[in-house]
DNA sequence: CTGTATCCTTAGGGATACTG
DNA sequence: CAGTATCCCTAAGGATACAG
């Protein structure tokens, strides 16, 4: 599902024929923010993704080289999921999502330990790339 | 359409709901980088969508605030858009978007003029946000 | 627990015609 | 030019049952 061939070679529009739909920031968010690395801990988000969405979008995210899946040494249950270096640069993006979104809608802004992390990391983030902009120069 | 209620309040949520699909943000790009401002721009983007879906984006887009429609001065054609504040402190957010497919699609690396083009204002935008916030400490 | 598979309904969206 | 409206098909997705 979602295979309509590359309508353009525009970044934001590669972002989009990955994350253009309703569900895949979300799981992105749940390992990012929440810790979560289960299925079950993605289908039981508050958001309430239906178990053959979820599969497919896990599916894709690994296509893509977003995620990788593992076997849970725990073995407490089968596979873990977890962010790849790409998955992991998605961070400044998240953030400044978080952010945008905080801002402008007044419910957001009620999540406020979630909000706070992304400012916190906001400020790291700004500061190591302010430093390592300075020693290029 | 795309209307049925809040799953969440969470701010990744909130922007999704108004971002989650294909097409909303190639608007936002067009309107941010490729100063383009008419119906007919939009139309005509290299991804091709279609008439009536760019007619209820650009509304949806008009009811959340991130975009208005006023008469064009010059009349050269009827309607202007063009993004409110709102819509402007998307910027970092499509920044960070470009910079990251950047890094992860070889393909969108070709597109070099817009990937400097949000690459400077991202160090514009970083030097600002530097100062603001050394200016507060 | 981690998924697949199926059923069914609605939403997305391409093509195209039409209106002020 | 700036859209609306319609037709029609496909994809998305909710619910639920089932399998390893």
């Amino acid at each position: 599902m979602r295979k309509t061939g590359r309508k353009s070679d525009c970044p934001i529009n590669y972002a989009m024929e990955i994350f253009g739909d309703r569900w895949t920031f979300l799981i992105v968010r749940d390992l990012m923010f929440k810790n979560k690395s289960h299925y079950n801990d993605f289908l039981h988000a508050e958001e309430k993704m239906a178990t053959n969405i979820l599969a497919n979008r896990l599916q894709l995210l690994e296509e893509n080289n977003i995620i990788i899946k593992e076997i849970d040494p725990t073995h407490g249950s089968k596979w873990i999921y977890s962010l790849t270096p790409k998955g992991i640069d998605l961070l400044p993006l998240l953030v400044e999502m978080i952010v945008w979104s905080a801002k402008h809608d007044k419910k957001t802004a009620a999540d406020k330990a979630f909000v706070k992390k992304a400012l916190t990391n906001r400020e790291k983030l700004l500061q190591e790339i302010n430093a390592a902009l300075t020693a290029k120069n």
